[in-house]
DNA sequence: TGCAATATTAATCGACCGCTTGATTAATTG
DNA sequence: CAATTAATCAAGCGGTCGATTAATATTGCA
């Protein structure tokens, strides 16, 4: 029997749902680091933004955390795990600010829903993160390249974002009650693209139009990105559209 | 000095545009290739798509190709090489299928081009090849891969699609002569972000609608990103846009 | 103070990485 | 047939990968 509790937490096999070595306080016996954890987590998130997640090695991440690789696993367990930790952290965040963002619009429009109020609503929360930190600049980035990965990438997004997007989807029903659900699930696809390719911040539509855009510019992308796909919303899912 | 040609050949690196091990016949010794190389773009077109770049090693390559780690490098030098070679192989008959395209539509509809017409012509090629074989649908994926990777990843797609993305930007004027640069970018931007996550064929949106999207259901997809796109095109670039 | 849980390190494991080497095979041509 | 050269292989290079281990340092509470 080995006296380490870490590596016995782990021949266990994360059991349950949490194998964190967060305080499961049966007795707290110590102040639990968090510091480390938040900087390690933070690490990756820019590590893996910029690289890609199968460019980064965890000894990298650790590295640049001023830690071990060991380090890593004792808080993480798997390679993977840290990934899902980096992923889950901002999307449970964004859930919240986004849910309540549509639920405001819903309640303060009233039976005046427009299309572009819900798409606005929608989008807001998102974009504005863009402006705020670098870390989140670097995980939105993340999110937009795991939405293009193949194999793990689609479940991922699926169970972080999806019942948000059902959200949103039912307030725009509300402001196209003849829309049928295949057309709206398609321009949600297209205003989903949109999005992810927003997030990315590569700096190619800068490049394309020669300085004129902005990639960064999110006072000038959200204004035309709502009347965008609200006006692509109608025009498929309209009573003009066949 | 070593009697092995290709080692030679590579020990003064890449000199010029084409080190080509093909039958460079001073004299010509033997039936060149050209089937294994051909074999293994293809194998490492499909992996590179199914994994990512950095998911995929060469040997592994090698061994789905039935060859050995030494034959990619003695075709392709560098890994990197390799992937270039992959994605430069089908986007150069893509350029000229969208340019002929585009030529045809303007040459036939004289002075009225319409927003949609132009979109089309642009999308059809490319969406029609998902329809194809297997090799075009592992492309389009990695192409859409490629476009969100950070690093180099802007910088292949911007050598290999702007001149095409130039030419549609230039029909689309011919149709709103009155519509701004920066809008009809950053109108192409949300256009080339839905077209992106398409040719990703993650199913995302089959699971999000519960069937009703299927990702690999193109005629479905083209009229409706058509519209989608003209739409919004017109909403920001149009005369009514502030 | 002692004890048990947490936090951390250095060392290590086997597997695999991109890439190179030296040699061999086979086709072609003079 | 001898010279030439593309095509191929088995083996190996130095290095990195994710993950584990055993030992130790630090802490909070009884």
């Amino acid at each position: 029997m080995s006296a380490a509790p870490a590596p016995a937490l782990k021949n266990v096999k994360k059991k349950a749902t949490a194998p964190s070595p967060r305080a499961k306080p049966g007795r707290p016996p110590r102040a639990l680091d968090q510091d480390l954890r938040e900087r390690i987590l933070d690490v990756a998130e820019e590590q893996f933004s910029k690289h890609g997640y199968d460019a980064v090695s965890t000894r990298a991440v650790a590295k640049a955390a001023g830690a071990t690789s060991a380090m890593i696993h004792y808080y993480f367990s798997t390679k993977r795990e840290l990934f899902d930790a980096v992923f889950a952290r901002r999307a449970d965040i964004l859930n919240v600010e986004r849910m309540a963002s549509l639920d405001a619009y819903e309640k303060r429009s009233g039976k005046d829903v427009s299309v572009e109020g819900a798409i606005e609503a929608f989008l807001a929360p998102t974009l504005a993160r863009m402006d705020e930190t670098e870390g989140w600049r670097y995980y939105l980035a993340l999110v937009a390249q795991v939405g293009h990965k193949p194999q793990w990438g689609g479940e991922v997004m699926t169970r972080s974002f999806d019942p948000v997007i059902q959200r949103l989807i039912s307030v725009i029903r509300k402001a196209m009650p003849e829309a049928a659900d295949v057309n709206l699930y398609w321009a949600y696809h297209f205003l989903s693209g949109a999005l992810l390719l927003t997030l990315a911040e590569t700096d190619r539509i800068d490049r394309l139009s020669n300085g004129q855009c902005r990639s960064a510019d999110i006072d000038a992308i959200l204004p035309r990105m709502v009347r965008f796909a609200a006006a692509g919303f109608r025009s498929i899912c309209g009573a003009a559209a066949k």
